[in-house]
DNA sequence: GATGAATGAGCTTTCATTCAT
DNA sequence: AATGAATGAAAGCTCATTCAT
């Protein structure tokens, strides 16, 4: 393998490993030697990667809203009615948020949060593009097929990213009586009924 | 005055000052320096009012939540439909996002993002029960008088807590291309159609 | 005594024991634990009395520099000639080196080689000029009587300054066979026959 | 070329690079990577011709002083008088002052100040003999022929390196109206009326 | 000889909390 | 009740040096 491979797979798996530590303890209970040492890495050595813990936490975001965003690409090139295509992202959302929770309270707990770490470099949606531009085309797709009511992208927007994060969110709190998928039909429902022309 | 009433004064401007600035900087980036500061007092004489800067937090989203809880009672106990319920907690909820953002961006900045500093004494929704409950008596309600669909509460409440919560996000990021308050009739009609029988 | 005399004579116990370090081991390598150590305090507090060790450094020179202007003082008041106050500043200047070393070394080691600490703060000569304001009434007086030859100031600063540092220097490497006292008298003359009309 | 030499020519390249590295941003604040990476070369090859930064530093006084030295022995070489040889040697101090102030300034802000990384090896004036063996013979001739006054050498050459030292750091602090060349007349002069006979 | 990823001790600075006054 | 100096553990980050390739 060559060098080059090496890093980026090195990378990565601090990414992956800081988005861990990140979401389940928070930003700032999460030192930097907290990462190295799950890692078996050495502090130095981390910050040969990403040079401050800021920039790492802004690569996170980059990195996880594009996994989000390419699930959805997906589903948006299916050729089913903006119906289904609620029910699956939803279900997609959901699906995630069993399986890499991680990645869904990072949004909630680290992103959202801490937004004097993300004001320099992820202003207006910078870093999120990759999921809010999915979900964009989502939108314009379902209004443009006649199917979606024609209305302001933000209430639109605001419903679905605030609605499925306050899930993932209740379900962090362990409010849910239910597993989270199980969730899946009555908000897809109300969702699309919200959304429908 | 009585000593009692103004010691539960100071305490409440505490509440005041402290939530500011946790909603502004982040609760870990405001010191407890900071909040005296601010208050013309002596750090030691704050946690003469408060022991500890968590217990300082708790205090604070219970007030808070109370506070808009007290707000949603009255909506509850007029005589109208849910659909007009909807839209005045709405307009209620904006109006406060305009007039008090701190309010608001407590919960989204603070409350939700530093959960080890609420695990210990705000188990489940024991802090914000004050907004939860009205929520709660809202939607059963609009079940009784067969106004709403019966659902899951969680799925309902989810809806309402976290749409309103994304849009004021949205807010605070400055995305939104016009005042929050215009997004009143948009957001209640999106909230009605998804909860309606 | 007073609250704010107690502070103010910590604050130049702190300087007064920085300056030594700074002077001995040179600024880099004394670090802000050492000097809180050796002055029994605890670093955190060292913190409420100087906000930075650069801060620090800058308040020192000025410090040393008034001290040793406010001698020069001394003997630019006197009515005697200028070769006299040639002969009584070297001699002060050495006495404070044998005395008191690490003031002049502060000079040395400390504020003519770490340019980069004093850049943002003592631009020009603002932080020594408690020193370099004497020697230029001294050089001044000196001139207008007639004793003195009108040459550029820079030039009579830079041989008193340098030489005498340099001397000092000498001492400091153990280069010099006798005590600096000793030299007095050589380098009055020098400085003199250089300097005269 | 041989290897030999091709090995002698880079050992002299990384002096260069790091004496300007040093001079102009400090001993402390330069390190290896930063002058491995102005040689576009790697930090473990550099340590393949200097063992340690504090070698690397002792290297470059050397090396450094003798550069002076020799400019100085060529003026020690002539025939003329101990008057004009003082104006040839301010001369062509200011003159490297002007062309390389580097290598001045790394006297002042590297040798002068950082005694720490040159006590060990660089004992009494060791690394500097280069230069300080110049100026002595200078003054012994000066003195032999009358010309000079018979006084302690280090009185001698402390006016000589600490005045021309001297200007050199008023020049780098923006200090001097004029170019430090116009001043060589005013301090020949001052040199030669303290040291003659 | 050449590379640069890796190490880890050590630095400056911060801040919740205490306690003598 | 009120003050704010004092504590000290812990944070983010740096960098001389090593060593497998």
């Amino acid at each position: 393998m060559k060098i080059a491979e090496k890093k980026a797979l090195k990378r990565e798996s601090i990414i992956q490993t800081a988005l861990q530590l990140f979401s389940s303890k928070g930003f700032h209970k999460t030192t930097i030697p907290d990462i190295a040492k799950k890692l078996h890495m050495s502090v130095g050595n981390l910050y040969n990667y990403f040079s401050s813990k800021d920039i790492l936490a802004k690569e996170i975001i980059k990195y996880t809203s594009n996994v989000l965003g390419e699930e959805i690409r997906e589903v948006n090139m299916l050729e089913i009615s903006a119906r289904e295509k609620i029910r699956k992202i939803v279900a997609l959302y959901f699906r995630m948020a069993e399986r890499h929770p991680e990645r869904i309270e990072y949004f909630l707990r680290v992103y959202l949060a801490n937004r004097e770490v993300f004001n320099d470099g992820c202003e207006g949606m910078t870093c999120v593009s990759g999921f809010v531009t999915e979900i964009m085309i989502f939108f314009d797709d379902g209004v443009s097929s006649g199917e979606l009511r024609d209305q302001d992208f933000f209430s639109a927007f605001g419903l679905f990213m605030g609605y499925l994060g306050g899930m993932v969110f209740l379900k962090g709190e362990e409010m849910l009586t239910k597993d989270i998928g199980q969730y899946t039909d009555d908000i897809s429902l109300n969702i699309y009924a919200a959304l429908k022309a």
